[in-house]
RNA sequence: GCCCGAGUGGCGGAAUUGGUAGACGCCCGGGACUUAAAAUCCCGUGGGAGCAAUCCCGUGCCGGUUCGAGUCCGGCCUCGGGCACCA
């Protein structure tokens, strides 16, 4: 009989709809386990290889759960708004809502092919106004708790097409479309203090399962760092205050620099003899991006403030100010003191200006290099620190700071407030209007969801608004507080907006009253286990952890975190190790993959690919080989013999692989466990049969990789029901112990034979077996043996001279 | 530049706390079956020397710790992810 994929896979997956195989239910006795992966952006290229990559692996935990008897959440959605599908409606001048529906149509059908165990009854869709009602809703409250306010930010703005543009649409500093210079404009947008959260959004990671790849990089991106702000007294009179973590090397600091952005520039444009000069530097700074400042490598400019000079408050030095884009004003206080001795950046900086280095921490060569150790280093030519430890010396410096007035402790941190607006069209519009008399008022949550009004064209503006403020009928409105005439927000909210809570709605996605019942919340309580890629570890992660600390302040979530448990999957990468790209055209598309070797095929070549944690190139060749073990998987049937147990012969095997299976599943070493049913395939061939209980074992086993071919032979088998109503087989680990094993013997470090001895053997009877060894012998012969060494069950080296 | 990862055969990768490097699969070679081919099945397969038993070399590079290092430490090199308006 042929293993006939395509009619197998079709049945199997109406079955599954028909049936409701995967529903979840809102009150079941069992225990819940909620696995979530990453919803995807519904773009025009339709599903990329990548993301079953994912997909695959937590519809593994998401059965294998099912059959260890919970009730499992596993739900799909679309994080549809953004740019891409807005610019792809530009160009082909199609509304952005009608090619959102036609790419959600494309991945539900695409991801159904898959045989995904996805609940499609509770399927979300953020561009959908039943559910950014919500979105809508948070943001209201997070405005009425002060967490929403206004603030000029710089953007990218295209001197040509005349509209604010993404970071990643200015390639070189040019327009990615008309290739016109790009400058930073000053825009007036809505921000949201995830700030105010840093210290609980790090605190709180001590508290979850996340990789530890994933805590470090939080950890670092909130960034915080203790230190002292210090008052420099200036020759304009007002008082100059840098942040600095390394207050210890005050009397090192020969010279200051603020960012091009300071506000004490304007202040001080009277006195300053050279502002030709500055505003000139100034402009060009805001040609920049604050990557591009912060780069080491090249070369520092700057300007020197002349006309203005600040006092070293340690020991009244005059010293000079300079205006530098290494400085940047949305870190600290935007200004810096420069100890050219101790910091890399301000040594390249002194040396290009020729300012005085001076050594304040002994322990390095400051003619060479600056000296930034802070473990080793004694504080040197800086009167009473001199002598301590730098450690010591931050603790006296700081309280005679204090005690002094000129500087207190503080704790800083990189973390940014989040820029929530965009002058775009596909996105959530921002629920507040200006009125004149009353400021920003929020609408009522009555009038929710605000919705987008259709417009003729979704390009911005060529004044930077988004194109909404073209729509006066709609713009124009009354305050919902005095009734005067007011006007609503024109800026919509970013693509992060909507995937900041979905997880949420997926517990309860109908209902109309709130953005899930608290019975829902509180049964389905946080997510046990999300996985996504790399990428999203800052942003994403970040900005939804935010989200859900501030619904649990106002009581609408039970729980501090929104995940238990974070994973991470690597890319799938074009067959000669490159990005999959249009451009580079090495993107494989699943489509042809289901449609020439089968899904199952498919779900366990991407599980068998490699380490899952790892990014790896697709092989069209590899793939063959998944093929050929699921078509001697598909053979099986004609060895079954009869025996519900398991044949002495196989037992130990099967029990071994049961325990591998079981536990690589949890590791997320999909491919060593697929390794281990291969070998298990493997054995049975050799013994050319199977029981009728090895089979129902081994495709339990394999269901959750390859669940339609296993479903089928499970019902040819004439096995009673689905293995979707089956348990997962439990193991002996006394059977997966073998009596005897096999160690290796060396002799100074290599190699020279192995042994066969019973488990947990004695010293005595391993050395007694290693020197009957002739390699062992002869390697031993003639020299005096200095040590033996034996490690139970691993090794015997013997040391000889 | 800053933060985080990763480098193992021709290829994807495997390898409890440091303990027989190369599981499993691909490719390739040989054989069986076939008129023939495909498919399938069996065997081989890190590199080098040797008729052979066997020996030497080998986990990006340089150095160190250890009876023993892919694994630990120090210093590099290369590649990938992120850097706040792509998602």
């Amino acid at each position: 009989m042929n293993y006939d994929f395509k009619t197998i896979e079709k049945k199997w997956q109406d079955k599954w709809v028909s049936e409701g195989t995967f529903f979840a239910e809102n009150d079941s006795k069992k225990p819940k386990y909620y696995v979530l992966i990453e919803f995807p952006y519904p773009s025009g290229m339709g599903l990329h290889v990548g993301h079953p990559r994912s997909y695959t692996a937590l519809d593994i935990v998401a059965r294998k759960r099912r059959l260890e008897g919970y009730n499992v959440l596993y739900p799909i959605g679309w994080d549809a708004f953004g740019l891409p599908t807005e610019n792809f409606a530009i160009k082909n001048k199609i509304h952005p809502k009608k090619v959102t529906h036609d790419n959600i149509a494309r991945f539900r059908k695409q991801l159904q092919s898959l045989g995904l165990s996805f609940d499609w009854s509770r399927e979300v869709d953020t561009t959908d106004p039943e559910y950014y009602k919500w979105t809508q809703w948070i943001f209201l409250k997070m405005f009425e708790k002060g967490l929403a306010y206004k603030k000029e930010m710089s953007v990218n703005f295209c001197t040509s097409c005349k509209v604010v543009l993404a970071n990643e649409e200015v390639v070189n500093g040019v327009c990615e479309r008309c290739h016109s210079e790009v400058i930073r404009a000053q825009k007036s947008q809505w921000m949201l203090k995830i700030t105010e959260y840093a210290q609980r959004l790090l605190d709180d990671l001590d508290d979850v399962d996340y990789i530890e790849r994933v805590k470090i990089q939080q950890r670092n991106w909130i960034g915080r760092s203790t230190g002292a702000e210090v008052k420099f007294a200036t020759s304009a009179g007002d008082n100059l205050v840098v942040y600095t973590t390394r207050p210890d090397t005050l009397f090192g600091a020969t010279y200051m620099v603020i960012s091009p952005e300071h506000p004490l520039i304007d202040k001080w444009s009277d006195r300053l003899t050279n502002m030709d000069a500055i505003r000139a530097y100034q402009k060009e700074a805001s040609k920049k991006s604050d990557f591009e400042r912060s780069e080491v490598a090249k070369d520092k400019t700057g300007v020197k403030l002349e006309g203005v000079t600040a006092i070293n408050p340690v020991n009244g030095r005059e010293i000079p100010i300079f205006v530098s884009d290494y400085v940047l004003m949305s870190y600290g206080t935007g200004a810096i003191m420069a100890v050219p001795a101790h910091d890399e950046r301000d040594y390249d900086f002194a040396k290009a200006f020729d300012l005085p280095i001076i050594e304040v921490v002994a322990g390095g060569d400051v003619t060479k290099e600056a000296y930034v150790d802070i473990a080793n280093g004694v504080m040197i030519n800086s009167g009473f620190l001199d002598g301590l430890k730098v450690q010591d010396a931050i603790k006296t410096i700081i309280e005679w700071l204090h005690e002094k007035g000129l500087g207190e402790p503080k704790v800083n941190f990189k973390l940014r407030d989040w820029v929530f607006s965009r002058q775009r069209y596909w996105g959530e519009p921002i629920p507040i209007v200006k009125c004149e008399k009353c400021g920003y008022v929020a609408i009522p949550e009555s009038e929710l969801p605000l919705r987008l009004p259709e417009v003729e064209s979704y390009e911005p503006t060529d004044t930077g608004e988004s194109p909404l403020a073209l729509m006066t009928d709609w713009v124009n409105t009354t305050c919902p507080h005095c009734g005067g005439p007011a006007k609503r927000e024109t800026d919509t909210m970013p693509q992060w907006a909507g995937s900041s809570w979905y997880f949420l709605r997926y517990m309860d996605p109908h209902n109309h009253d709130a953005l899930a019942s608290p019975e829902a919340l509180k049964y389905w309580n946080s997510v046990d286990w999300y996985n996504g890629g790399m990428e999203h570890t800052t942003l994403h992660l970040l900005y939804s952890r935010f989200w859900h600390k501030f619904l649990y302040d106002i009581g609408v979530v039970p729980t501090k975190e929104p995940y238990k448990k974070r994973t991470s999957h690597g890319m799938i990468l074009g067959e000669g190790g490159e990005k999959m790209s249009k451009s580079r055209g090495n993107v494989v598309n699943p489509d042809e993959i289901i449609d020439e070797y089968g899904a199952d095929t498919m779900r366990l070549y991407e599980m068998f690919i490699g380490d899952f944690e790892k990014a790896a190139p697709w092989s069209s060749e590899s793939i063959r080989g998944c093929k050929r073990f699921l078509d001697r998987v598909f053979g099986l049937y004609d060895m079954i013999t009869d025996g519900d147990g398991y044949s002495p012969k196989l037992e130990a095997a099967m029990h071994k692989t049961i325990k591998k299976v079981t536990n690589d599943i949890e590791i997320l070493k999909f491919n060593t466990a697929i390794a281990a049913l291969m070998s298990l395939l493997n054995e049975i061939y050799a013994k050319k049969s199977i029981t009728r209980g090895e089979l129902k074992t081994f495709l339990i086993l394999l269901n959750p990789f390859a669940p339609h071919i296993t479903e089928e032979l499970w019902s040819m088998a004439g096995f009673e029901g689905m293995i979707a109503g089956q348990s997962w087989p439990g193991y002996d680990e006394q059977k997966t112990v073998d009596e005897s094993i096999e160690i290796a013997v060396q002799v100074n470090g290599k190699l020279r034979g192995t042994i066969k001895i019973a488990v947990d053997s004695s010293q005595e009877d391993a050395l007694k077996l290693a020197y009957e060894n002739e390699a062992v012998k002869a390697a031993v012969d003639g020299k005096k043996i200095v040590k033996e060494i034996y490690v139970k069950n691993k090794i015997v080296n013997i040391v000889a001279k």
